[in-house]
RNA sequence: UGCCCGAUGGUGUAACGGUAGCACAGCAGACUCUGGAUCUGCUUGUCAUGGUUCAAAUCCAUGUCGGGCAGCCA
C-alpha cells in the first residue's frame, strides 16, 4: 500500500575494522615481542581458561581480547580451555554459554587464531630428547565460528588431563617433593600460620616417599572419604609467601564431574592443574589477573620441580576490569540471577557477554572498548561512559533510522482532509548514502512524543508549544493552534495546521524552525513492545559498601507499548535500528511474528536532557 | 605488623633519560530536517622528599597512599 517497494535492510557485517588504529602496545605484548626476538619461542600460544561456573562478563571480554589479540598480532593461536577442576561448582550449561560467547566475540576478527581440539582426545605420550613427555596440540583456525556445533571439535578441558596430572603428582612424590598429609582442613589452616607469622610443619611432612605413594594411589582408588587426606607440595612452611607453605595439590571429592563423570574421586587444585595444563598444551604465555601474582612462584616451582623436557610457559598478570555502575563478580551476578533480581544471566541489563549481546551491542563495540581500556597493572575503575561511547560509535554508521513514538500524544493536522494519506520519503541512514531511502505514510492523525510538546515550556525549549512551530521530520512544518484537555486538565490532543509549502522538497521547505521532531501516522503505525533499559545500579561503585543490592536502580527497566512506523513490522534480528532522536534498538529474542519486541541498546546523547537537568 | 604489586588531569591510558600526548567525561562555540552525528576551541596531570644526570614521569633511596595474599575455590 503506502510502500510499494520496501527497501529491505540487511545486517551490516562487523568487519573487525575496529582494529584500524594500529597495533595496540602494552607491557605484555612487549614481553611477548621480546621473547620472540630472543628466540625463546617459534610460535606464540596463549589460552583463555575460564572456569565453567558462571557466564562470561565484560571483564572476561577484556581477557579474551588480550589473549586472542596477542595470538592475532603475533601470528599465533589461543586455546579455549575450561578450567574445570572443581566438580562441585561447574556445569555443562556454563561450558556451552562460554563457548558461544567466545565465538561470538572473536567472530570476523580472530577466528583463525582460535584453537580447539578433536572431541575426546587427551594428551599424547611422546618423547622429547629421549625423555618421556605428554603433549596435546590444538587445531587452530578450526571450524570454529562458522559451524561450531557440527564439527567434531570441542574446547580444551583441564579435566582431560587428569590422568597426566596424576602421573606428574606421582613424579613429585618420587622426587621427594610432595607428600600425603592426613591433616583435616581446619588443622591444615592452623599449621599454615599467617602472612606475618610462619607456619609449622605438618606431622606427616616426613612421611616416607613409599608410604606417600601408596597412600596417594589408595586415595585415587577411593579408599578414603572426602577430606580425609590431601597431597601437598613439600616446599617451606616458613616461606614469606603463604602459597609456598606446602600448598595442597590434590583433595578427595567423591563427586560426579560434568566432563569426566564418575572417573575420579581425586581432583587437582588450581595451582597444580593450571601450570601443567599450560605445559601440556604448549602454552608460551599464561596471562591472568593480578590476584594470581603471588601464585607465580608456585606456578614456576611445580614446573621446574618436574624437570620437564619442553620449554615452560610463563605466567604474566594484568589488572582485571572494573566498571562504574556495574558489578563484575561472578558470585554476585549469580546472586542477581538466583534471587530473580534480573531475568537471567542474559538479561540485557547484565554485564555478561550474553546480556550485552541481547541488548543489541555488537562484538565490534566490545573489542573497541577492550582496546580502549588498555592493559596495565594498575587496578583502576573505568567509566562506563567509555563503553557507552564505543557502543554508539559502532552503531551510528550502520543503524537503520526509523520513526517511532514511545509515549504517544495525538496530533491532528486540521487543514488536511479527513482520510488524507501521502507518502513521504525518509533517509535510512544519513551516515551511509547506500542505505537508501524508504517511504513513510503521513495521515491527518498523528502521534508525537509526549515530551515533544509542552504547554508552558522553559526557556530554551524548542519543540512544539502553543502557537509555536516545529518540523515533522521528513514531512513539513506544523503550527500548534489548539489544545484539547481531559477532565484532569491534561493535554490529550494537539491540533495543528500543516504548512503545505514546507513539505520536504517544497518551495519553503528550507524555512528555519528551531525544532524537528519524530512522529508516526496514527492510522498506519504498528504497536510494539519496547524495553527501555538503564544502568542496573544508581551509584558509580555499587559494591563499595558491601551491599550492592541496595543500590539497584528501580528504573533499570521500563516497558512501553510504542507506536512504530509500519516498516518495522518486518524488523530483522541482525539489523540494528535507530529510532530517530531516541536511541539504538535491536529486536529481542522474545519477538514473534506479529509481536515485535525491541530492546533499547542505548540512548542517543541528549544534550537537552543534560542541560535541563542542570536547570 | 610479613611478602608481592602499583601510583601520570575527573576517569582510563601513552611517552622506554630529551617538547607530558590520546580517548572518555566536562565546558564554550559552529553547523544541522535527529537538541543525534560532525567540526572548532578550552579547562584540568607526572603521590612526596631527597639523590644520580647537561637533562628525570622515566634511574636510585626513603616515605605516603592504594591493591593483593592466610580455600581441601579459581
Amino acid at each position: 500500500m503506502s510502500d510499494p517497494k520496501p527497501n529491505v535492510p540487511t545486517a551490516v557485517p562487523e568487519t573487525g575494522a575496529a582494529e584500524t588504529s594500529g597495533i595496540p602496545r602494552d607491557f605484555i605484548r612487549d614481553l611477548v615481542a621480546a621473547d620472540l626476538a630472543a628466540g625463546r619461542h617459534s610460535r606464540i600460544v596463549t589460552r583463555f581458561p575460564p572456569e565453567p561456573n558462571g557466564y562470561l562478563h565484560i571483564g572476561h571480554a577484556k581477557s579474551i581480547c588480550l589473549n586472542f589479540g596477542i595470538a592475532h598480532d603475533f601470528g599465533g593461536h589461543c586455546n579455549l580451555r575450561m578450567d574445570d577442576t572443581n566438580p562441585a561448582k561447574e556445569d555443562i550449561e556454563y561450558v556451552e554459554s562460554i563457548t558461544e560467547d567466545v565465538l561470538w566475540l572473536i567472530r570476523g576478527w580472530a577466528d583463525h587464531c582460535l584453537a580447539l581440539k578433536r572431541k575426546g582426545v587427551t594428551p599424547e605420550a611422546t618423547q622429547v630428547n629421549g625423555r618421556p613427555d605428554f603433549h596435546l596440540a590444538g587445531i587452530a583456525g578450526a571450524p570454529s565460528s562458522s559451524n561450531p556445533g557440527s564439527a567434531a571439535v570441542e574446547p580444551f578441558f583441564a579435566s582431560d588431563y587428569f590422568e597426566q596430572i596424576y602421573l606428574y603428582a606421582e613424579q613429585l612424590i618420587l622426587k621427594g617433593k610432595a607428600y600425603v598429609c592426613d591433616l583435616n582442613a581446619e588443622d591444615t589452616d592452623k599449621y599454615r600460620g599467617a602472612p606475618d607469622r610462619p607456619g609449622t610443619d605438618s606431622p606427616f611432612r616426613d612421611r616416607s616417599m613409599e608410604e606417600s605413594l601408596d597412600l596417594f594411589r589408595r586415595m585415587r582408588a577411593g579408599e578414603f572419604p572426602d577430606g580425609a587426606r590431601t597431597l601437598r607440595a613439600r616446599i617451606n612452611m616458613a616461606a614469606p609467601n603463604v602459597w609456598l607453605r606446602d600448598p595442597v595439590l590434590y583433595r578427595i571429592r567423591h563427586a560426579e564431574h560434568h566432563h569426566t563423570g564418575g572417573a575420579w574421586c581425586l581432583y587437582p587444585l588450581y595451582d597444580f592443574a593450571h601450570c601443567l595444563s599450560d605445559y601440556l598444551e604448549g602454552i608460551t604465555h599464561s596471562i591472568c589477573t593480578l590476584e594470581f601474582e603471588v601464585h607465580r612462584p608456585l606456578y614456576n616451582w611445580i614446573l621446574e620441580s618436574l624437570e620437564l623436557p619442553r620449554a615452560l610457559p610463563h605466567q604474566r598478570e594484568f589488572a582485571r576490569l572494573n566498571l562504574t555502575y556495574t558489578i563484575l563478580s561472578k558470585r554476585k551476578l549469580l546472586q542477581l540471577v538466583n534471587e530473580n533480581l534480573v531475568s537471567g544471566w542474559n538479561d540485557p541489563r547484565m554485564p555478561t557477554i550474553s546480556g550485552i549481546r541481547r541488548r543489541g551491542v555488537r562484538a565490534n563495540a566490545l573489542r573497541d572498548f577492550a582496546r580502549g581500556v588498555g592493559v596495565t597493572k594498575f587496578d583502576g575503575i573505568t567509566d562506563v561512559a567509555v563503553l557507552e561511547h564505543c557502543i554508539r560509535t559502532d552503531l551510528n554508521p550502520i543503524a537503520q533510522r526509523r520513526l517511532g513514538v514511545l509515549r504517544p500524544l495525538k496530533v491532528v493536522l486540521v487543514n488536511l482532509p479527513e482520510g488524507h494519506v501521502e507518502d513521504v520519503r525518509a533517509v535510512n541512514n544519513p551516515e551511509d548514502e547506500s542505505a537508501g531511502t524508504r517511504t513513510v505514510p503521513l495521515g491527518r492523525d498523528l502521534f508525537i512524543e509526549r515530551d515533544d510538546f509542552m504547554e508552558t515550556p522553559p526557556k530554551g525549549y524548542f519543540r512544539l508549544q502553543p502557537g509555536g512551530e516545529v518540523r515533522l521530520k521528513y514531512a513539513g512544518i506544523i503550527r500548534c493552534q489548539e489544545l484539547l484537555k481531559n477532565a484532569a486538565g491534561e493535554v490529550i490532543e494537539v491540533r495543528c495546521t500543516f504548512d503545505e509549502g514546507s513539505r520536504s522538497g517544497g518551495p519553503t521547505a528550507n524555512r528555519k524552525v528551531k525544532g524537528t521532531i519524530h512522529w508516526v501516522s496514527a492510522a498506519h503505525a504498528i504497536t510494539g513492545e519496547v524495553r527501555l533499559y538503564d544502568r542496573l545500579f544508581t551509584v558509580p561503585e555499587p559494591d563499595s559498601d558491601g551491599d550492592f543490592k541496595k543500590h539497584l536502580n528501580p528504573h533499570s527497566l521500563e516497558v512501553v507499548s510504542a507506536r512504530l512506523e509500519p516498516s518495522l513490522a518486518q524488523a530483522i534480528p541482525d539489523v540494528r535500528y535507530q529510532l530517530e532522536r531516541l536511541g539504538y534498538f535491536a529486536v529481542d529474542a522474545d519477538s514473534a511474528p506479529g509481536r515485535l519486541v525491541l530492546n533499547r541498546t542505548i540512548t542517543l546523547k541528549d544534550s537537552w536532557a543534560r542541560d535541563a537537568k542542570k536547570g
